[in-house]
DNA sequence: GTCTATAAATGGATAGAC
DNA sequence: GTCTATCCATTTATAGAC
C-alpha cells in the first residue's frame, strides 16, 4: 500500500509516458487512478509539481547508477552502468523526450536539470580518463575528452525516443537495451584498446542476453 | 512582399522557437504578425497544418543539404554538410526538440518525419561506404556502420538544444556552428585515415571562422 | 483576403462538505 | 484525506460583415 502521493507519481508517469505531457491534464491522471480532482491538489499545488517530483526520482536513479567507479574499471561495470543509464531514460521517456518544453516552462526544474546534467558529464568525463590512465583507451585531447562525454551522454538521453520515432512506432513497448548500448559504447569502442573493446563487446552480450528486444542473433 | 501565407510560417517559427509550440496559440501567432484570427484560420485550418507546413520546410532543406556526394568526398564538402545540418536543425529548433511530443499527437507528421529520417540515415550511411571505398575511413562491421550513420543524425538533431537546455541558457542566442561540427565530427573522426582527419579538422576550422559562437582559439 | 465577435470545449485549480 | 461541484481563464475554431 504505496503512499497517495506516490501512488499519484506512478500514474502520472505511466499516462505522460504513453500519451504525452500535454496531452494528460490533471483530471485524466486522477481519473485514471480512481480519484477526484480534489484529492490530487490536496497532494500536489499543481501539474508542474509532479513532473519536478518524477524529476527527483530519475536525480536519485542517476546518482545512483553513476557511483564512483571501481578501480580498475572492468568491461563488466561498464556495460552495466550504460543498461542502467538506458533502462532509467526509457522508464521516464517522457521527461527526457520532452525536456526543452519542460525545462522552458519550469525555470526552477530547468535549473535542478543544469546541476544534474553537469554532474553527469563531470563523472562520465572522469570515468574516461581513468579508463586512459589504467591503458584501457587511447588518449585524446582535452577537448575531445569533454565532447565525447557530452556525446555519450546526448545519445543515452535520446535513443531510445529517436529510435521510437523514427520505426514504425512513436511509441516503443519495450527497450531494445542491447542495441541502445552497442549504440552508446560504439562512441568509445574506437577509442579502446583491442583487448578491452572485445572485452566490454563480451559483457554487452552476456548482460543482455534475456532482456526485452532483439537478442544477439536474432533476425532484424 | 512575401504572401500571407509565408508570413504566417515565418512568424509562427519566430514564436515556436523562442517561446516553444506549447506556450504559442493560435491567436498569439495572429497578434504577432498583427493579423485577425479569423484571417489566419483562413490561410491555415489549424495549428497542426502549421506545424505540417514548417516541416515540408525542413524536409526541402535537409534533401537539398544532402546532395549526392562528389567523388571523391572532400573533407571541405564533409565540413560543409555538417555545417549546413547543424543551421537547419538550429533556425526550426522547436521542431528537433519537441519532435516526440509532435508526432505523437499528428500521425500524418509522424509519417512523414519516418519517411526523411529513413532518407537520412540510409544517405548517411552511403557517404559512410564511400569514404571507405576511397580509403578515407577505416572498415567496419554493416551494424555498426549503420549504427555509427544513426548516432551522427541523433547527436546532429539534438546537439543544439541539448546545448542550450545544458548550459546557463534555456535558450541559446546563437548557434556555436564550430562547437556542434566538432562534436558529431568527433563520432567519425576516430575511424578516420589520420590525413582525412587533419584535413577535416582544418576545414572545420577555415568553415567557422566568422560564423556566431566561440571562434578557433578563443577562451570558453 | 481580411476583420470583428463569439461560440464551444477544455483544462487548471479551488471551496466547502464529509 | 477524500469527495462533489463548480469557477475562471484559455484556446481553438467559426459565422458573417466588409
Amino acid at each position: 500500500m504505496a503512499g497517495t502521493k506516490e501512488r499519484i507519481l506512478d500514474g502520472s508517469l505511466e499516462l505522460f509516458n504513453s500519451k504525452g505531457v500535454t496531452a494528460v491534464t490533471t483530471n485524466h491522471i486522477a481519473d485514471h487512478l480512481g480519484m477526484s480532482p480534489g484529492n490530487l491538489y490536496y497532494h500536489f499545488r499543481s501539474k508542474e509539481h509532479i513532473i519536478r517530483a518524477l524529476f527527483e526520482r530519475i536525480d536519485a536513479d542517476a546518482r545512483g547508477i553513476m557511483s564512483p567507479p571501481p578501480e580498475p574499471i572492468t568491461p563488466r561495470w561498464w556495460a552495466e552502468v550504460f543498461l542502467n543509464g538506458l533502462d532509467t531514460v526509457w522508464r521516464y521517456r517522457f521527461f527526457f523526450a520532452g525536456i526543452v518544453e519542460l525545462a522552458g516552462r519550469d525555470e526552477t526544474l530547468a535549473s535542478r536539470l543544469r546541476g544534474l546534467s553537469a554532474w553527469i558529464v563531470d563523472w562520465t568525463t572522469a570515468a574516461i580518463d581513468t579508463l586512459v590512465e589504467q591503458g584501457s583507451m587511447a588518449a585524446l585531447a582535452r577537448d575531445d575528452r569533454r565532447r565525447l562525454a557530452e556525446n555519450v551522454f546526448i545519445i543515452i538521453w535520446n535513443w531510445t525516443s529517436f529510435t521510437a520515432a523514427f520505426r514504425g512506432d512513436v511509441r516503443l513497448e519495450e527497450l531494445d537495451a542491447r542495441e541502445g548500448v552497442l549504440h552508446s559504447m560504439l562512441l568509445l569502442t574506437p577509442h579502446f584498446e583491442p583487448g578491452f573493446a572485445a572485452a566490454v563487446r563480451a559483457a554487452i552480450d552476456q548482460a543482455t542476453v534475456g532482456r526485452p528486444g532483439p537478442v544477439p542473433g536474432s533476425p532484424r
